[in-house]
RNA sequence: GCGGGAGUAACUCAGUGGUAGAGUUCCUGCCUUCCAAGCAGGGUGUCGCGGGUUCGAAUCCCGUCUCCCGCUCCA
């Protein structure tokens, strides 16, 4: 991504020219809502359309399917979904962010996961106060004291009660593990931690809580007991990550979106918006197999939409509650699935890069064990450089066979494949590359934008590739002048059966230029006064601005040929003929 | 939900109590006009909504709605 490209020069020019809106605008909008306008809903096509044909048509390995949104219910509880999208929140009552509950506690590895005894010993002397004797299970190289109170009666400074950042070093001796001031050294096998202690005095007791800067760890909490020369630790129900903060009681948040099945409300089934594509390809699995006669490795493409009641979505069509999906569940043999597996990411990668897409802008990410989803056995993320950073594109995961197994257990159908070349039954593996539809037409907008300037003027262009631009070619009388238009209206005609074609003679046959060029159209067609006498047009390439002419006749041959990439003449036919 | 920001023309925004503005865009006309040209015209607004204060409110007060950003999440 260029460093001067912001999301607002996107938005304004998908409102201006017509390829996003917002979501019921005359009422004021809707969250996170938005509308594809003329524009929009081609490129939109186009992605989608360019997914299908690498997917599907191009491949004897994969078929497409089309299921519906609502689905049975038990296909969410078997699928996981009722279960793992419903996840308990908690927020800070300090700072008010909010956390997932297993992402704090559930998930967390102990900080201290061990004390080698109780922490029994400390001195004081002179104006520092030092604990020792923690052994700490941690390979980050700091960890924060994210809070330091006193809990009864004393005089400790408090400037402790900020936070305080503990780097580890190397410590001075093994023998003596030194402390200064509030940094916290490895000893050996264990911490050691200093404080300095301004105005200290027998009689006080200190809370410190102990948390890793990265977030990964429980924090833990540590009450020094002056007046009783003790040390207790406890691991506290839950402090906030970013502020050390109390938290709420968890509340439960049901990510997918439920309605009701049948006119009376009460009497009628609760069912769920899809939250993903997915779980038709597997329910139809016995289908697809048996319709096709298909042998595995066998791929069930779908495109659709899908819902996810998001705590927070945002960054423009990034993040939406419905949103598009296209994916791929790939089912193979298991023990093949690694294999598979790679071959999906690079291939995946691969299609990015042959939509146009920067290759710098993308990257590929693979998920730590930490956050696998809870069906997935491994995920890569694509990451596109946004302007917000890098963000996901696509997950490529291998869910390895808990979908059909789930699925078998839940219906009580055998899911299992008979593979006819080895005699074997078995359940298959699947990978399944799962792509954003809206996400990637952002990426697209983003990474084809780009402002230029054309003889001291600026101009806005989309650098689309012309097989996603949403029109492919514009008719463009030089002028209004009346003698041009039964030429121009003839050709349009000519084209727009083979093409998306526009019309326009508005105004100077510059502007209108840049406006063909600012919603990425690949080539006008212009028609001037010469061509009424030698019936040949002029076409002029968007990204090199060099033109070139031809008789009408030829118009739809050439346009398809330079459409599909037949290199353009480099000199500008205009900057020629006019001195 | 919490915090922050913002709602005025199609877009970007100015306008701190006195006739609602600018630039861009858009439209029409003229011009044998090739990269946002020139000239001449033109259009646009419940100033987010509802109350209140005031002779008078885009402006001050109260309420309310919505959007954007962050937290969160993940395609």
């Amino acid at each position: 991504m260029a460093a001067n490209i912001n999301m607002e020069k996107i938005v304004s020019l998908c409102k201006r020219r017509g390829f996003v809106f917002p979501s019921s605008e005359i009422y004021g909008g809707l969250g996170s809502c938005w509308d594809y306008g003329p524009m929009g809903v081609e490129l939109k096509r186009n992605v989608r359309d360019a997914w299908w044909k690498a997917i599907v048509q191009e491949r004897d390995d994969v078929v497409g399917i089309d299921s519906s949104i609502m689905m049975h219910p038990d296909v969410w509880k078997a699928s996981g979904h009722i279960d793992s999208f419903t996840d308990p929140l908690v927020e800070c009552k300090r700072c008010h962010s909010r956390f997932r509950l297993d992402e704090i506690a559930g998930s967390t590895r102990k900080l201290l996961h061990s004390l080698d005894k109780p922490i029994s010993w400390f001195s004081s002397s002179g104006d520092q106060l030092f604990v020792q004797g923690l052994t700490i299970d941690a390979p980050s190289s700091a960890i924060t004291l994210k809070q330091a109170e006193l809990t009864s009666s004393g005089r400790l400074n408090q400037s402790l009660s900020k936070e305080i950042l503990l780097e580890a070093v190397k410590p001075a001796s093994k023998k003596y593990p030194l402390f200064v001031g509030s940094q916290l050294y490895p000893g050996g096998k264990g911490y050691v931690v200093g404080f300095k202690v301004v105005e200290g005095r027998l009689g006080a007791s200190i809370k410190l809580v102990f948390d890793d800067i990265h977030g990964i760890f429980e924090p833990v909490e540590i009450v020094v007991d002056f007046a009783n020369m003790q040390v207790t630790q406890t691991v506290p129900k839950h402090y906030c990550p970013s502020c050390g903060g109390e938290l709420t009681e968890p509340r439960m948040f049901n990510l997918m979106f439920k309605t009701f099945m049948g006119p009376v409300e009460e009497e009628a089934s609760t069912v769920y918006l899809r939250p993903e594509t997915a779980q038709g390809m597997f329910v139809n699995f016995e289908n697809v197999v048996t319709t096709t006669r298909k042998k595995l490795p066998l791929g069930i493409a779908q495109i659709g939409k899908s819902f996810r009641n998001e705590i927070t979505p945002g960054n423009f069509i990034f993040r939406t509650r419905e949103f598009e999906h296209m994916e791929l569940e790939y089912f193979v043999k298991p023990g093949t699935d690694e294999a598979w597996f790679d071959y999906w990411v690079k291939e995946r990668f691969e299609w990015y890069i042959k939509l146009g897409m920067k290759k710098e802008n993308l990257r590929l990410c693979q998920h730590g064990k930490d956050e696998l989803a809870h069906y997935a056995k491994d995920c890569y993320d694509i990451e596109y450089l946004f302007p917000m950073g890098w963000s996901e594109l696509e997950g490529i995961a291998n869910r390895s066979d808990y979908d059909l197994t789930q699925h078998a257990k839940h219906s009580g159908k055998d899911l299992s494949y008979f593979d006819g070349e080895s005699g074997e039954r078995y359940i298959p593996y699947v990978i399944e590359p799962s792509a954003g539809v809206d996400r990637t037409v952002l990426a697209l907008l983003i990474d084809a934008y780009s402002e230029e300037e054309v003889e001291g003027e600026k101009r806005a262009v989309l650098h689309l590739q012309p097989s996603l631009a949403p029109m492919k070619v514009a008719v463009l009388p030089l002028s209004r002048n009346e003698k041009l238009a039964p030429l121009s209206k003839e050709v349009y005609k000519q084209l727009c059966p083979n093409f998306m074609t526009c019309y326009d003679d508005s105004q100077s046959i510059g502007r209108r230029y840049r406006r063909q060029d600012e919603i990425g159209t690949p080539f006008c067609v212009t028609i001037d006064f010469e061509s009424l006498e030698d019936n040949q047009a002029t076409i002029r390439d968007r990204d090199s601005l060099a033109q070139i002419r031809v008789p009408v006749e030829e118009l739809e041959r050439t346009l398809r040929a330079k459409l599909n990439g037949e290199p353009f003449e480099k000199t500008p036919l205009w900057a020629t003929r006019q001195k």
